[in-house]
DNA sequence: AATAAAATTTAGGTTTACCTAAAAATTATA
DNA sequence: TATAATTTTTAGGTAAACCTAAATTTTATT
């Protein structure tokens, strides 16, 4: 079955909100997606008939199974060029994901199935977040917020998000990437600012604002 | 400037007939697009607003100057992937074309100068022929029918058309591929059929149908 | 040169994916 | 529980990229 690029955006869009919040508002996917609400009711109604979403006129909707599986895919061919582009072509995490939002519709299923080979079957995009395998599978690891990770517990990055700012020159410059250790030793409540402990270095402080983008594994 | 995915495709084809038959007509590029006149006609309007075709109704057109700079570029972006997918990827120079032609309409410019790069600045694509290069400067190489071709003179494959069909097992199990030596050793006119010679291996007759989508350096 | 044939354009539709503004339904609040 | 606020849908458009059928222009043939 052909899925235009619309709707793999929106299919995907759903997925990613429902994994958060369960179900989904025609406001929060207009939101998430950058449309309007009356484009998304539209749309709502196609991917119905193409059994792809559980809908429902005035109530929250949550893909079908085969919604679940067409998402996944895509997420999957995302991540995989993600994936590609850093670690091939020498892009930088926080640059890819754009490019990435165009290759995710490339159809070729036999190109995805080379490409994961060549990658070595990664698990994890540079962002952290787990590639789904070709059946759909994930490798779940919890992703703790630096945040609210224990005190004096040497932790391992393990994902970054990047919330449209400029971020990772921050990141960079204390050089924290996915893979760093390191530990809170200070939380303080003035300003959510962390004192944070890595590796070979004199402790440095961290904003609120840079920590609550950083995930760790405890 | 932004061009659609549309446009791309039509400015590139235009590019592929005028470099055969120097001007281009609606029906043959409706014919090779596999659209209606009529949308040529239309698309053509639209191409020469934005100062891509050189048009007047009822006549042949043909590319401007940033036209030909577009079309150098899409064609880049075409035989880039079609490398990719070919030497990195494992795939056979037959079944590359689809997957470039969506691959082709990906916008990153950076990503195609890294892609370039992590290639090693490749000449020439899978089917032999030549990749512009970000200038959009073409290695030029004369590419000789094998049925056009001197009697006895030892000679190169340099370039291969798939026409459609399945040339390429016929090819496989010659194993005739691009760098290929071999000389012609007789010409048969009743059917246009060649006796050919390779190193290493007993004489063996091809159809002149397979001989004329192979291509030689004499 | 007149007429026939072929090529091209125009006129008028369709589909997809958007939009705004107004109407309807749901949810929150007084 | 009525009323207000919010959310969602419907109604009615637009633009891109297609299409068919009819009109127009160009080219070829008597
Ligand atoms: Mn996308
Ligand atoms: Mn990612
Ligand atoms: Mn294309
Ligand atoms: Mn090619």
């Amino acid at each position: 079955m052909y899925f235009s690029e619309s709707e793999e955006n929106y299919i995907k869009e759903i997925y990613h909100i429902q994994s958060v919040q369960g179900m989904v508002s025609t406001n929060a996917l207009a939101g998430a997606l950058g449309a309007r609400a009356a484009s998304v009711t539209e749309m709502l109604k196609k991917l119905q008939k193409k059994k792809l979403v559980h809908y429902k006129p005035y109530k929250n909707f949550s893909l079908t199974e085969l919604g679940n599986r067409v998402a996944l895919e895509v997420v999957r061919k995302h991540r995989l060029w993600e994936y590609f582009l850093v670690h091939k072509l020498g892009f930088s995490w926080h640059e890819v994901h754009d490019i990435a939002e165009e290759m995710e519709h490339v159809s070729s299923r036999e190109l995805i199935q080379r490409l994961d080979h060549y990658l070595g079957s990664p698990a994890f995009d540079p962002h952290g977040d787990p590639i789904p395998d070709k059946n759909g599978k994930l490798k779940i690891i919890k992703q703790n917020r630096l945040t609210e990770v224990p005190l004096r517990k040497w932790v391992i990055v393990n994902a970054l998000k990047e919330q449209g700012g400029h971020m990772h020159q921050l990141l960079k410059h204390y050089d924290i990437h996915i893979g760093t250790k390191l530990k809170v030793n200070k939380k303080f409540d003035f300003d959510g600012s962390l004192e944070i402990k890595m590796d070979k270095q004199t402790p440095a402080i961290i904003s609120g604002e840079v920590a609550k983008n950083i995930y760790c594994t405890v």
